[in-house]
DNA sequence: GCTGCTGTACTAGCTCGATAGGACGGTTGA
DNA sequence: TCAACCGTCCTATCGAGCTAGTACAGCAGC
């Protein structure tokens, strides 16, 4: 279970940490009844400050992806595959269609986006590979 | 020359029209030596403070897209297209990186992630056109 | 019981960016 | 000349979000 913080990233620390959490739930990297990191340990790690790593946490739970078991930890709840895999849907869909509508508003032709996009997969897959 | 800002959009207002206008100046639609529209004006077109429209074209003005005649208004710079255009290409083609990795990221599959880009780039096209 | 871990809560301070409102000097055109 | 417009500058305020530090209550294992 590695979560990656980008602070120039333009999404807030908080938020992305709670969407690893959702996607590795969504691809079934994390189970039902799994024990997520505890709040310090992946501040540390992550290297924000453990309230933002409780804020993330206090979302999912809200939305009842997790739930904690008080002095325990952070468990993932039973029926938060479902859940998780609509929402990565949709807010991947949504970005990723933010990106195309800028690039076509900018002048861009639609053959030169697909040839950014087919950069973009190829250097991702050797990134992940490595 | 239209210049739309999105509130609920990732990147701060000022930057969405610096960019919207160097877009303009890349594709030819803004020539150098035509006049920007004033920064009141645009500034009540567009909805937000003057003073949002003023930093927009302050770091315009710093990166030599544009030049400012006193008393008289802004205008682009004699060789701003060819900056421009590079800035977009570097620009949209990080954006769109950045999403694409993401989608890959959160365990979604390459030929997913290009109906994803086929169907925002038909839609695109449609609102276009409207 | 005690130690160490868990998540939670709270106050305070900071940065970034937009907003609001006013004042200034330069230019344009009647 | 003078009114209207131009961009610029300045101070102050607000909100979002992260950071820092502290304190608290619950559970597990020795």
């Amino acid at each position: 279970m590695r979560i990656d913080v980008d602070p120039k990233a333009p999404s807030p620390p908080s938020e992305q940490i709670a969407d690893q959490v959702r996607y590795a739930i969504a691809q079934g990297r994390l189970a039902p009844g799994d024990r997520l990191p505890s709040v310090r340990g992946l501040a540390e790690t992550a290297l924000v400050n453990p309230n933002t790593v409780a804020k993330a946490y206090r979302d999912l739970e809200r939305e009842g992806t997790v739930e904690t078991r008080p002095g325990s930890g952070v468990y993932v709840a039973s029926r938060a595959a479902a859940r998780c895999e609509a929402m990565r849907d949709t807010k991947i869909g949504e970005r990723v269609s933010r990106a195309v509508i800028e690039a076509l508003a900018s002048g861009l032709e639609p053959d030169e986006i697909e040839d950014i996009v087919a950069k973009a997969m190829r250097r991702a897959r050797v990134e992940a590979s490595s």
